[in-house]
DNA sequence: AAGAACTCCTGTTGGC
DNA sequence: TGCCAACAGGAGTTCT
C-alpha cells in the first residue's frame, strides 16, 4: 500500500501507541522479510523505549532510547496494526487478533507496556527492518542518496528544474527515482503528472532550460506533486485493497484519483475531452491523458 | 556511468 | 468451473 501519504497515515496511527512505550517483547516469527533481520533483534528491542516516531521518504523511523533507530520500510504490501490492551472488537482486523491467533503472514509482533500489541503483516515480504545507531543515520547507505522532502520547503520550481537537468529518461522514471525527489510511487507520479498537464513520456531534461533554470512545467509540477502528496495525507492515504490504517480505519483517497486506475475513462480536465490510457513504462502501468499531458 | 531490465514473493483477477 | 498469464502501492542488483 504505501507511498509517502500512506507511510505518514501509517506513522500517524502507530505514535500514540509507540511514543514513551517501552517495548517489553517482540516476537520475530521468522528469519527475513526482504532482508535477513540484523543479529538478535528482538533481543535489543526488548526493554527499549520509543522517544519518537519519524518517517524519512517511505522510511519510518522509531527513535529508540538506547541510541538505535528502528528503520522499517513496507514495501509493497507491508501493514502495521495496532491491538489495544482489551475491550470489544470493532473492526474485523481487531477482531481476528483478539480472538487470540496470529494471522498469516504476521511476521512480527511488538508487545508493548502500555498493554498494546502491534502487528506486522507483510504477505510479499518487500518490507524489511533493520537497526541503525542514531549517529550513523543520515550516513547510512539506505539514506544517504535519498533525495529532497516534497512536503517541505525545499522542493520549488528551481530545485526540480536542477534535479531533472540533462536527465534523458521519462518523467515518469525520474519522479519514482527516490534519490530525486523521496516519496513518490506509482499512484502519486502518474496524479502529479496529471495534474501538471505534462506526459509521462516526456524526458525529464525539459524541466530544465538551457542555463539550468526552471521552465513553467517545472514550477506547474512542483506544485502538483506537493498538492497531491498534501491532500492524500489530508485524506488518509489510499486503500487499494486492504485496510490502510493502524486502526483499521480506510483511507479515502483513491475516490479523488484523476487518471490511476481508470483506464478508457473520460479524461477529467475541464473540457479536455480526452480519454485515459494505460501504457507500460519501465514494466510499470502508466495512467494518463494523451490529449491534456504534453 | 546513466538508464533499463530483472528480481524478490504471494495473492487476485480477467480472459479463454 | 478451471487454468494460467498478467498484474499489484517498491526498490536493490545486474545488465547494457
Amino acid at each position: 500500500m504505501p507511498e509517502l501519504p500512506e507511510v505518514e497515515t501509517v506513522r500517524r496511527g502507530l505514535e500514540p501507541a509507540l511514543v514513551g512505550t517501552t517495548i517489553t517483547s517482540v516476537e520475530q516469527r521468522r528469519a527475513d522479510l526482504r532482508f535477513p533481520f540484523p543479529e538478535n533483534f528482538a533481543r535489543r528491542l526488548a526493554g527499549r523505549r520509543v522517544d519518537a516516531l519519524g518517517r524519512r521518504a517511505k522510511y519510518l523511523l522509531a527513535d529508540l532510547d538506547g541510541g538505535d533507530v528502528l528503520v522499517m520500510h513496507l514495501g509493497m504490501t507491508g501493514r502495521f496494526t495496532v491491538i489495544p490492551p482489551a475491550g470489544p472488537a470493532t473492526t474485523p482486523g481487531e477482531f481476528h487478533h483478539e480472538a487470540g491467533g496470529l494471522a498469516a503472514h504476521d511476521h512480527v509482533v511488538f508487545r508493548l507496556g502500555n498493554g498494546f500489541t502491534v502487528v506486522y503483516n507483510d504477505v510479499r515480504r518487500f518490507g524489511f527492518m533493520t537497526l541503525v545507531p542514531r549517529g550513523q543515520l543520515a550516513e547510512h547507505p539506505l539514506f544517504r542518496a535519498i533525495g529532497v522532502e516534497p512536503l517541505g520547503n525545499e522542493l520549488d520550481a528551481a530545485l526540480l528544474a536542477s534535479l531533472m537537468a540533462g536527465k534523458q529518461t521519462p518523467l515518469k522514471a525520474a519522479l519514482l527515482d527516490q534519490t530525486l525527489v523521496a516519496g513518490l510511487g506509482n499512484i502519486y507520479v502518474c496524479e502529479a503528472l496529471h495534474r501538471a498537464r505534462l506526459s509521462p513520456r516526456r524526458m525529464a531534461g525539459t524541466l530544465a532550460t538551457k542555463a539550468g533554470g526552471p521552465t513553467a512545467a517545472a514550477g506547474r509540477l512542483a506544485t502538483a506533486i506537493r498538492e497531491v502528496l498534501a491532500e492524500a495525507v489530508e485524506a488518509g492515504g489510499s486503500t487499494l485493497r486492504d485496510y490502510a490504517q493502524p486502526d483499521g480505519g480506510l483511507g479515502y483517497f483513491q475516490h479523488r484519483f484523476r487518471v490511476y486506475d481508470r483506464e478508457s475513462e473520460p479524461c477529467p480536465t475541464p473540457g479536455c475531452g480526452g480519454t485515459v490510457q494505460r501504457i507500460v513504462q519501465s514494466g510499470r502501468s502508466t495512467f494518463f491523458c494523451a490529449r491534456c499531458q504534453r
